[in-house]
DNA sequence: GTTAGCACTCTCTGCCATCGAGTGCTAATA
DNA sequence: TATTAGCACTCGATGGCAGAGAGTGCTAAC
C-alpha cells in the first residue's frame, strides 16, 4: 500500500514513541517529552515539525491547541501493523496461565470459561469468548433417562464431547420399557449422523413406525440448536472502569450498557472470526458507532484448520496492544492444545 | 421493645416523610419541604424541633450544619419495621413478571436465572439468587453414556429434576457391554438413596464385586457435591451505577469489586436465609464493612416449609423498600408455584 | 404548644487571575 | 538545507473570592 511508505524512519520512530508514551500515561504527549525520554539526537523543535507533519497525515491529533498529541485510529492502525513490539509475558503471568490450563477437564464450556478468566485477569481488559459453534458436528449419542414416570431427561452428545440436555414433561405416564425402545430407535436413526443430516430426517414419517412423542423430538431439536448457536462468555466487564478514558460516569455507563447487549457483541465477534487469524478492530473501524473509543482484538481457536470458536479482548483504543497480543496468543496456544487433547481419539 | 414506643404519632409521620422524600430525591430533606409537601397543619419551625429530637434519638443525621436531614441506618430500620407501605406494582410490571414466569420450563437453573433477571429489571437494583442447595435430596438415576471408547458421560439426576453431568476419560478403552453392566450396578446401589446415604457407601468394598472405575466414582461424587453446593447468580450488577450515591467512581468501583466476590455474597445470603422469611440487612447491619452503604433484602423460595434457596436484592441503603418488597414477594410467589408444579409428581 | 423572625453556618456556583504545558513561527546556526 | 533556540501565543487547569441559597437553632411573641 502506498501509505505504508509515506512515513520515513524518523517519523515512524516518533510516532511509535508518541503511541507508546500515550498508552503508558494516558496523557497527550508533547515534543519535549519525546526529545528527552528517548534521547534521540533531536531537539524538541525538530520533533514539533515532524509532529505537525504526522498530524497533517492523520496519524495523531491535538485535543486542543495547547496540548500534546494523541494517536488517532489511523495512528493506532499503523502502530499495530508496523511498529508494535510484542511484549514478553512476565514469569508469573506465564505460570498463572499454564497452571490453570494444565488442569485437565473434559468439558468445553469450563475450558472456555477458564480461558476467558485468564485473558481478563492477565490483560486487565474485558475478555470475550465465543463458545464452539458446531455447525456440522456429528451426534454421538441420544439418550432418554427416566426421572419419574412423567418426566424424562433427554441427553444429546456431540462428538466434540459437548453435552446438552433437557427435561421434558409428558402428557401421560411413560414406562421404562417404552423409554428403552425409544432409546434404541432414536440412536438407530440419529447416532453418527451430522446435524445437517438429522435435520433432513422427517420424524413425522417415522411416527407410524415407532411413535416418538413430539416433545422428545422437540427437545432433541432444541439441543441441536444449542450446538449450532454461538454462546458468548464475557469476563471482567467491569475492568473498563479501571481505565481513565472511562472515568466519566456517563461514558462508563454507556460502554457497560453496550457490553450487556450480548447479541451485538456476538455479532461483532462472529464477523471478526471470519478473518481466521489475529484480527484488530480499532475504534471507528468497528461497525458500531458506540464503540468508537474501543478496540477489539480477536483470534480463533480449534484444531489446525478447523476453528471452532473465537477468543478476544475488548478495551479502550488506548490499549496495551503488545501485551494483549502476547497474552491472547499464549492462551490460544494452550487452549488449542487442550482441545486437541480432548478430541484426540475422535474417530 | 422499648425503643419502638419512643416515637409518638407525629414523630413517626415526620420520620416517614423524611425517608420517603429522601428515597425519592436522594437529597437531604429540610423542614420546609416537609411542612409544604405533606400539608400537615404544622409550620416548619415545629418540624424543625421534632427533627432535632429525631436526630438526638439517632434516626436521622445531618451531613453538615446547613443541610437537611438524611435517614440513618436506625431510621431505615424503624422505617421498614413500622412505617413502610408496600407499593403496588404497576400493571405492566405485573404483566412482565407473569408472562415471563408463565413460560413453562423444566430446568431449575433456567427458572432461577429468569427470576433473577426479573428482579433486577423490575427493581433496578442488583438481583442475587442462590440456586437450590439440595442438602439431602434423593438421587433418581445415574447413567453412564458412551461418547466414544475412551470417554464416558456420567449423568446424575436428583429428584428435583436437577441434572449434573461430567465427561470422564478412561485409561483403557471401555466397551458398551461393560457400561451396561456398570449402569445396572450403579443404579442398583444408588437409585432412590439420599445423598447422605450414598456418601456412606463404601465403593471400595464393592470394587471386588463389580469393579467400578475410580474415575466413575469420582465423577459421581463430584456431581453430588454440585447438588449440595450453593451456586449463586447475580444479575444487573452494573445497575448500582445508576444510583447517585455511587456517582463517585471510587465508590462505584469499590462496590463492584465487592459484588464480584461471589463467595462473600454467597456467605452473606446464606446467613440471611436462615431467617426463613423476608429479611432486611440495612447498611451497617451487614457484617461486612464495605457494605455499610448497601442494604440487602432476601427471602426464601421452595415448597411450603421446605425452602431450597434464596432470592434477594442488593442496593443502596436508600432503596425503594416498598417497591422492592412487593416485587420480591410477587416473584417469590410465582417462583414457588413453578417449583411446586415441577415437583408435582414427586414420589 | 406553636410559630414567625432572625442571625448564623455551610455548600455551591460563577468569576477572575494566574500558572504552566505545549504549540507554531521566525530567525539564527552548523 | 536541516536543525534548533527563542518567543509570543493559546488554552485548560487551579485556586481564591464573593454572593446566593438552603437550612438550621434560638428567641420571643402568639
Amino acid at each position: 500500500m502506498a501509505w505504508e511508505n509515506e512515513l520515513n524512519e524518523r517519523k515512524r520512530f516518533i510516532l511509535k514513541s508518541i503511541i507508546d508514551d500515550y498508552i503508558a500515561s494516558a496523557q497527550p504527549v508533547g515534543s519535549r517529552t519525546i526529545a528527552k525520554k528517548h534521547d534521540i539526537g533531536l531537539g524538541s523543535a525538530t520533533i514539533r515539525n515532524e509532529m505537525a507533519d504526522l498530524e497533517e497525515l492523520g496519524y495523531i491529533t491535538q485535543p486542543h491547541t495547547s496540548a500534546g498529541r494523541v494517536p488517532s485510529d489511523k495512528g493506532y492502525r499503523f502502530y499495530v501493523d508496523n511498529l508494535m513490539q510484542l511484549q514478553k509475558l512476565a514469569y508469573d503471568e506465564i505460570s498463572l496461565i499454564s497452571r490453570a490450563m494444565d488442569q485437565k477437564i473434559e468439558e468445553f464450556s469450563q475450558l472456555i470459561k477458564r480461558a476467558s478468566v485468564l485473558i481478563s485477569d492477565v490483560t486487565g481488559y474485558t475478555a470475550v469468548v465465543m463458545a464452539p459453534q458446531l455447525k456440522s458436528t456429528v451426534i454421538k449419542s441420544v439418550q432418554l433417562i427416566s426421572v419419574d414416570e412423567m418426566r424424562t431427561l433427554v441427553v444429546v452428545i456431540a462428538k466434540e464431547g459437548i453435552v446438552h440436555n433437557k427435561i421434558i414433561r409428558h402428557e401421560n405416564p411413560i414406562d421404562n420399557e417404552r423409554i428403552e425402545r425409544l432409546n434404541n430407535a432414536l440412536n438407530r436413526i440419529i447416532k453418527g449422523k451430522t446435524i445437517d443430516n438429522i435435520k433432513r430426517i422427517s420424524f413425522l414419517e417415522l411416527q407410524g413406525e415407532i411413535n416418538i412423542p413430539t416433545s422428545v423430538i422437540a427437545s432433541i431439536e432444541e439441543c441441536i440448536k444449542k450446538f449450532e448457536s454461538a454462546e458468548i462468555y464475557m469476563e471482567g466487564i467491569t475492568n473498563i472502569l479501571n481505565h481513565p478514558e472511562f472515568g466519566d460516569l456517563m461514558k462508563a455507563r454507556e460502554v457497560l450498557g453496550l457490553l450487556k447487549e450480548e447479541d451485538v457483541i456476538a455479532e461483532m465477534v462472529k464477523r471478526a472470526a471470519e478473518k481466521q487469524a489475529l484480527d484488530f478492530k480499532i475504534g471507528s473501524e468497528n461497525e458500531i458507532d458506540e464503540m468508537k473509543d474501543l478496540s477489539v482484538i480477536t483470534t480463533v481457536y480449534g484444531r489446525e484448520g478447523k476453528d471452532i470458536g473465537t477468543i478476544g479482548v475488548i478495551g479502550p483504543t488506548r490499549m496495551t496492544y503488545g501485551k494483549v497480543v502476547s497474552s491472547i496468543k499464549y492462551i490460544q496456544k494452550l487452549l488449542n492444545r487442550e482441545i486437541i487433547r480432548m478430541l484426540a481419539d475422535d474417530s
